[in-house]
RNA sequence: GGUCCCAUCGUCUAGUGGUUAGGACACCGGCCUUUCACGUCGGUAACAGGGGUUCAAGUCCCCUUGGGAUCACCA
């Protein structure tokens, strides 16, 4: 146990993309291995923007990943009355003035400093007004120091400095008195006693004016981690034309959530050659410090690797579980066929996603099915019709219905005959399969069961002969 | 444009002054094999450029180039 603490703090204005995603799990994973806390702060002061169908989503994803809070959700749109009380209190202090500046008076300062080729900063107007301006609508702006320099030791991309003179002041509460983002983010972080902010380094510039406004408050200042973002194929901000960006998504693809973590977690990050790890692992090795400071390309492939090694690993019970939502997607109801864990274990090794081993599934819910064409012209021949009748005869009286039982059975046979397994295998794949490509005929044939075999075999039979 | 950040195979990365620059994904070949896969063996492929510092530089410093972030009464 630690008092180390973090958090997540997404906004609600759609649903957990796989950058926030990211973010959140370093988070997680920093407390988890620190035993330290983490905690869920919802962002939305922008409450035009900020829906609950949102927030549901960004739950409902970090749900899926497994990555679960200590405190909150906590929403800022609740603690209005806080972030006023610490503009009061600046106010008082003299570390913040009402600004009567306009927005129209602002903007066209802003284009002609632009003009004349100078900053486009507030030229601080309202700083040192005494006076108040009453019966007139007003900001409020944090004083912050003109000279001097604001630094800090980023844990991922080391230090940074801002001279203050680049730095201007901040509104903190807008003419409509409500409270603007670089406020309250300091003010949250601050009071819910957060230790270290590890965000997206979209963020590296609002730094300093949020350490100076810690200061001005007399809270410490946390330490930082900024992470790199994530690129799309062609190296620019990850959006939807390059593809699904949400994490929910992913899973309606058919991703395995550890998949989604253990990639997630080595796009930026690395623990010498190692790429696979569990959960626990990652809670051990992961460090922040070990975070790459360059962005990241998203390479699906490498994704769709992780997800077929962790099918490949896990139980088909469990994959049974999670495959049937995709199969009634199919119009296919497990519970009229063969029983899904075999059907699943003959699948693993040829899927890399649940959507594939659905796609797979589909032949031994499938009855009717045609055949392939070209498979049944090459395969399903006169000649082999004697012989699928014959092994149809054979399997009725098999006693040992086992993959082994079966596959004796099948030595056993093609012995007797003569032949190779060539001679006999592919018309039974597809007699049974419908197509060529298929998992192995012994499992195929175990999985559908004694009854549901013989029936398919004596199909084609019938099939052949016209 | 100002400020800030970044730079090793196509991609994710290892590398903390001395390496035949390693691994993984993808790609290409061999093997395995009743199909498709799995597996296995092997291959192609990188230090952005230029200056320093040093006996020695992918590693340290500077410049250039190239990418990116940010400059709101948005978060």
């Amino acid at each position: 146990m630690s008092d180390v603490r973090l958090r997540f703090a997404p906004s609600p204005t759609g649903y957990l993309h796989v950058g926030g995603a990211r973010t959140a799990l370093f988070n997680w994973l920093l407390a988890r291995k620190q035993g330290g806390k983490f905690v869920l702060r919802i962002e939305d002061t922008d409450v035009a923007r900020s829906t609950r169908e949102s927030v549901d989503a960004i739950l409902q994803g970090m749900e899926w990943l497994g990555l679960d809070w200590d405190e909150g959700p906590f929403y800022q749109s609740e603690r209005f009355p806080v972030y006023r009380e610490f503009v009061e209190k600046l106010l008082a202090e003299g570390k913040a003035y009402k600004c009567y500046c306009t927005p129209e008076e602002l903007e066209e300062r802003r284009e002609q400093a632009m003009r004349e080729g100078r900053k486009p900063k507030y030229d601080g107007t309202c700083r040192n007004r005494t006076e108040e301006l009453p019966d007139r609508p007003y900001t409020v702006r944090f004083k912050a120091p003109h000279e001097g320099v604001t630094a800090f030791d980023d844990l991922i991309k080391g230090r940074i400095a801002f001279n203050n003179e680049e730095l201007d002041d901040l509104i903190i509460q807008r003419s409509d008195g409500t409270p603007t983002y670089n406020f309250v983010v300091v003010i949250d972080d601050a009071t819910m006693g957060i230790t270290t902010v590890i965000r997206g380094d979209d963020h590296v510039n609002n730094t300093p004016r949020q350490i100076l406004l810690y200061e001005a408050l007399g809270y410490p200042v946390p330490r930082f981690a900024h992470v790199p973002m994530i690129l799309g194929a062609d190296k620019t901000r990850l959006s939807k034309r390059h593809g699904a960006t949400s994490v929910m998504a992913y899973r309606d693809m058919g991703f395995l959530p550890e998949a989604m973590v253990n990639y997630l977690v080595r796009l930026g990050w690395s623990h010498g050659d190692q790429e696979i790890f569990s959960r626990d692992e990652l809670i051990e090795k992961f460090s922040i410090e070990a975070v790459g400071k360059s962005a990241g390309v998203f390479n699906p492939d490498k994704l769709l690797w992780l997800n077929h090694h962790y099918i490949k690993e896990s139980a088909p019970e469990r994959l049974a579980e999670l495959l049937v939502p995709f199969l009634k997607e199919r119009g296919v109801d497990p519970a009229t066929g063969p029983a899904l864990p075999p059907v699943v274990k003959t699948l693993q090794e040829r899927s890399r996603t649940l959507v594939e081993m659905a796609d797979g599934a589909l032949f031994y819910y499938r009855r009717d099915f045609a055949y392939e064409e070209e498979a049944a012209a090459r395969h399903l021949v006169p000649d082999a019709a004697p012989l699928l009748e014959a092994l149809a005869g054979k399997l009725e009286t098999l006693a040992d219905f086992s993959r082994a039982g079966i596959e004796a059975l099948f030595k056993e046979f093609i012995a007797e005959k003569g032949i190779k397994l060539g001679q006999v295998g592919p018309a039974v794949r597809v007699a049974l399969c419908g197509g060529t490509a298929s998992p192995g005929i012994y499992e195929v044939i175990e999985a559908l069961g004694r009854e549901e075999t013989i029936a398919r075999l004596r199909r084609a039979v019938a099939f052949i002969a016209g």
